[in-house]
DNA sequence: AATGAATGAGGATTCATTCAT
DNA sequence: CATGAATGAATCCTCATTCAT
């Protein structure tokens, strides 16, 4: 009985955090809509009356979810890497072997791409339009996740799980940048999973494409 | 008498060849900084006054030597991808192994994307803003090009040079992929020569990553 | 007394009363804060939303307090020549000298023009931007007030306090002018009070610059 | 013959000045539109729609003629001072009576106020609009030519011609913000020339209002 | 008594393109 | 050959205003 007088009381108490919660929800939508123009038609081909109508609302109803295209493509790029640094710490420190490793990291790679792929496919190709001052934070994420993961590879050398003649910075560079080609082609195979995908690009990357008698 | 007419008959003909000489040279030139330009800011962050700027001339001086910029991006990928074609089959018709033929493919593939970076940058990265009508005979090139490739791995897989858990599909497309990133990055490595890069692609994707004990 | 009767009884009637009262007051400092910005930033280059985070409200809780940014204009103005009128027309009709009345006239003038800045700021300076017929009123104002400042300087030219050559009209219009102009620079002479400042622009129009030997 | 050739060749080198010269021409008519506009809605409430619409051309034509908004404004500014100060520097540098210099700075002032009053309102009027950067120059011509003109009361107070009563600073603010309000009324006043506006306010500044018996 | 959400209209500016010379 | 001049369309963004709550 108290209980429904609380309740009833809690009302003025709770409803501002329901407003700013539907704030960020319509928030996250609209981000979405700039994410699927941004990944389809390019940051600048794309157009805001292109994100609004796809929105089904005013251009101008636009800018009260963001302040301007940059911040936008700043947002939509930073939802496109949020929490790949982070998973990538976790496997650089957990203790399985190398391959381990560069497994798991090729999969916490590909399959954010593949779930999200208009943040990442933004993210990848779009990221260069973005103005100096707003690139600065991301940039940093890059050096430091590309750092990790050059880490496994150099972690990998040192202890004969990988070939002595890998150039480990090339070949960081060169996974990464195959990996983030995936969600550009990958509409074509609907038959793989994501892990499927992952798998076959750690298998290939690992044991090369040469047959081997056994 | 004949000498005369000669004469006057002459540069009529004449000079109309050297003047297309001369306007094919300058009209590469223009393709050449309209292809930097797409390069560095994207077909669509691009002006036709960047362009003018580079080259020095008026914006509208451009028009002189293409209609539209969807022509002039026209131009640029067809540049960009001109001989590829060719030159694959030649090395899909030759008679070595697979593997010496993919090793083939790489390199044809790679050197160009070095040579010409801005004229491959812009066919790799812009080409999808090309108007359809334009882009139909270009994707039809890709096509061809793609197929040839796929059936280097297909031959190779039959006779056993590539191990048989190869998707010949998906790896083409993974191979020319992985490809056709390196000229965003080659920058930072000088250190390698075209043919060492595409030798350490081939590598990698021959033999893989692991360690081999002998 | 049947205070508890009364009290009750006197609630509904009372507090329209007050709530008005607080409407009222609310206003004020809502135009208050109209006044300061379109003082600072001018009418067109004042936005609503500036008069909001001055007030720390909400834009749209502006209009609770006025129909438009033209009726807050109105407002301000309005309440930048409250008064001014009326304390001429006592001026007028004292029976000082002409040279007392001029005097006066500077005053009154002079003081609102200090202590309430921002309204008069706005007034001489953004009345032009207020719509036709809003400024109806207005005018018919600034016309009898010239009116009556002119009568002063005729009646003294009549009266012999003033020199012949002078030209009643645009004296006025002048010295008025010049009266305007104060609050744009008076930031700059805190030493001063504002009824030094008029007594010293009141010599100066009546005494003249020149040194006079005596 | 030679004369003939001669004129001939020259044609190449003439053509260039007078595209510039037409070029400078037709700027002019841009910036006088310009000025018009602002000096009649004010910066902010002036469109760029309205100058091209007093010109006759379509909006972007004007960006021909000058980079941005803010850019013409300071070119009006800047018209619309021009010589100020050179002028008054003549005047202050010049041997007559400080009485002969201030009714000659009042005229210097006057003057240009009356043959270009748009441009002259728009500086009086417009000028604190115009960002930070563009405005340096502009105050520190006015600062310069402020410390000019009270140079000439500082000298006569010096030399006896005005009352030691004045204070050389504020009079001088008083006596330009007095000067600078022509424009807003002269409309009303055709029946005098510009020189006899500009005596009647030096008189009145010199001898002040009050009648002398003599 | 106030606000969150939305919008239509307008405004500055850019840009590809044209055309006479 | 090349350009100066001009323009219409598009684009980003601001803003006054509305209205349900």
């Amino acid at each position: 009985m108290p209980d429904g007088a609380v309740k009833t009381e809690k009302k003025p108490v709770k409803k501002p955090v329901k407003k700013k919660d539907k704030y960020r929800q319509r928030q996250t939508e609209v981000i979405d809509a700039a994410a699927a123009v941004f990944a389809k038609k390019g940051y600048h081909g794309a157009s805001t009356g292109d994100i609004a109508a796809l929105l089904g609302i005013a251009q101008s109803s636009l800018y009260y979810y963001f302040k301007s295209k940059d911040e936008a493509l700043e947002k939509v790029c930073l939802h496109g890497i949020k929490g790949y640094v982070e998973r990538l710490q976790a496997i650089v420190a957990g203790d399985g072997s190398a391959e381990d490793k560069i497994r798991g990291a090729i999969h916490n790679h590909i399959e954010p791409v593949i779930f999200i792929p208009d943040y990442f496919r933004t993210f990848v190709g779009e990221l260069r339009y973005l103005p100096e001052n707003r690139r600065q934070k991301l940039n940093n994420m890059i050096a430091e996740y590309n750092a990790l993961f050059e880490q496994i590879l150099v972690d990998g050398i040192a202890e004969k799980t990988f070939t002595g003649s890998l150039d480990s910075h090339s070949t960081m560079l060169m996974l990464i940048a195959q990996c983030n080609t995936v969600p550009f082609w990958f509409g074509q195979f609907e038959q793989y999973s994501p892990a499927q995908l992952a798998d076959m690009l750690a298998d290939n990357f690992l044991q090369g494409a040469l047959w081997r008698p056994n």
